[in-house]
DNA sequence: TAGTCGTTGGCGTGTACGGC
DNA sequence: GCCGTACACGCCAACGACTA
């Protein structure tokens, strides 16, 4: 219990109080001395002993620890070698101007995530990692059910969210019950990702801020690296209060995406929820179904309709007649587009990307416009099934036979869009018609070049 | 005995949807 | 466009069973 830097040893009665020292304490400043000793990851048990004795802050720790905390009320042998370790962790994580995170949990034998290091994490990296390092801290602290509250309702895109009580039939549990543990696992991420803000309190959640005790009591035992944690204190930093305050439409969030991270929504699909509420955003929910009815929309008219897609203007027309006042204006259309992953620009027109069109007459229409020329059925093949088809060249034959947009040139295998209005006949019937075209006999007819 | 887990019931709000 | 209804959800209070 004691440590190497007392004097003298303590009275017999005094063997199971709290004595700690160091020098290194000195380094700390006023400010970080304010903080509550709850930063220190103790166990509720620890917390409450402590806010009992009048301890609340990691400085008042400090200063009684070097003086000697004899009394400490419900605190056992466990939570007096805890608090001890709590305190020899840190005089050891003590940097010249703050303290080493990383290096305090390691000595407390907390877990440090993500388990690779990394210089620097790009937004595209710390996405891919995020709903790994979600899932350990939350199954490790919150076991199986909170890792399919996890699952269902926050690794998860903001539009595919499982209802509460679809959630709780899946684990045998009321709507109410992963209410609460929807909220716990929020908090808990929250002060995870979160270490240097004031700690979490969630409306729903079981603390209580009015209770110093509850509020400061629960910290999780993970520490993340800091690095990893950079690209979101970037776009929380990006963020506006505005931002925070309104609800947000689908293209608002798409756009500050973009211009933070330089990703689409559908990128972070796996963790679009978690990295909303992490960032205390939410969507709009009337604005975003207008929006989602209007890709529905979009995406219908450009596979089947218009494969060969459509300008900006052309399509705002027709989605004007089509929805009404619920059309999404000429300057939405571009983020509507580029937050479908089925859509895509080309050329200065929108269209289905190649890959999700429904129909195969519609890639090769795709194919032909793009070559701007006619093609062997071969190529044609070939072609739509590098872009997502599994059409055989005997089938495409047949499809280019049965569609009336496309025309084959004589026998030769090539085909060509109708809309071409190419001589499409065989060299004996093109000359025929050309001859009859110009009114020439077998007798007038010129007599070849030598 | 305090804390945790999980349930129950109730109230208010926002949204979707159908009928008029 | 308005209205009523159903539904999902947020939030809260209270409670019992269990456990360290």
């Amino acid at each position: 219990m004691l440590n190497q830097f007392r004097q003298t040893p303590p009275r017999q009665a005094e063997a199971f109080a709290i004595y700690f020292s160091n020098p290194s304490f000195q380094a700390l400043s006023p400010a970080f001395k304010r903080r509550p000793v709850a930063l220190l990851c103790l166990k509720p048990r620890a917390i409450n002993a402590l806010s009992t004795a009048g301890i609340r802050t990691i400085g008042q720790l400090i200063d009684r620890a070097e003086r000697g905390i004899v009394s400490l009320r419900a605190a056992g042998v466990l939570t007096r070698n805890e608090i001890i370790s709590a305190l020899d962790a840190l005089s050891k994580s003590i940097r010249t101007d703050d303290i080493d995170w990383v290096a305090y949990a390691k000595h407390r034998g907390f877990v440090i995530l993500p388990e690779k290091r990394r210089v620097h994490w790009s937004p595209q990296a710390f996405l891919e990692e995020l709903p790994r390092v979600a899932a350990a801290v939350v199954g490790l602290e919150g076991g199986a059910k909170a890792l399919v509250v996890l699952r269902e309702r926050l690794l998860c895109a903001a539009r595919n969210v499982l209802t509460l009580e679809k959630t709780g039939r899946q684990i045998g549990t009321t709507r109410e019950f992963v209410r609460q543990l929807e909220n716990d696992i929020t908090g808990m991420l929250h002060e995870v990702f979160w270490p240097d803000q004031q700690l979490w309190h969630g409306a729903g959640s079981r603390r209580q801020p009015s209770d110093y005790r509850r509020w400061v009591c629960r910290r999780s035992r993970f520490q993340l690296r800091p690095e990893f944690l950079q690209p979101l204190r970037e776009f929380a930093a990006a963020l506006t209060s505005e931002d925070k305050r309104r609800a947000l439409s689908p293209l608002d969030w798409e756009r500050i995406l973009r211009k933070v991270w330089e990703v689409r929504p559908y990128q972070l699909e796996a963790a679009e929820n978690l990295i909303l509420n992490l960032l205390g955003l939410r969507l709009a929910k009337r604005t975003k179904t207008m929006f989602l009815g209007a890709q529905k929309k979009i995406n219908r008219l450009l596979a089947h309709d218009y494969p060969e897609g459509l300008s900006r203007r052309e399509l705002a027309t027709i989605l004007r007649k089509k929805l009404g006042p619920m059309a999404p204006t000429m300057a939405e259309l571009p983020a509507l587009v580029r937050l479908d992953p089925a859509l895509e620009l080309f050329h200065g027109r929108y269209r289905s990307r190649a890959g999700v069109l429904s129909r195969t007459a519609d890639r090769f229409e795709r194919i032909l416009r793009r070559a701007g020329k006619p093609m062997h059925f071969r190529k044609l093949a070939t072609s739509q099934t590098l872009e997502g088809g599994r059409t055989t060249e005997l089938a495409a034959v047949g499809k280019l036979y049965r569609d009336p947009r496309f025309v084959p040139i004589a026998k030769t295998g090539l085909w060509a869009m109708k809309a071409w209005n190419l001589d499409t006949g065989s060299i004996t019937e093109i000359a025929a018609e050309f001859w009859r075209k110009n009114h020439w006999t077998r007798k007038s007819s010129p007599r070849p070049l030598a």
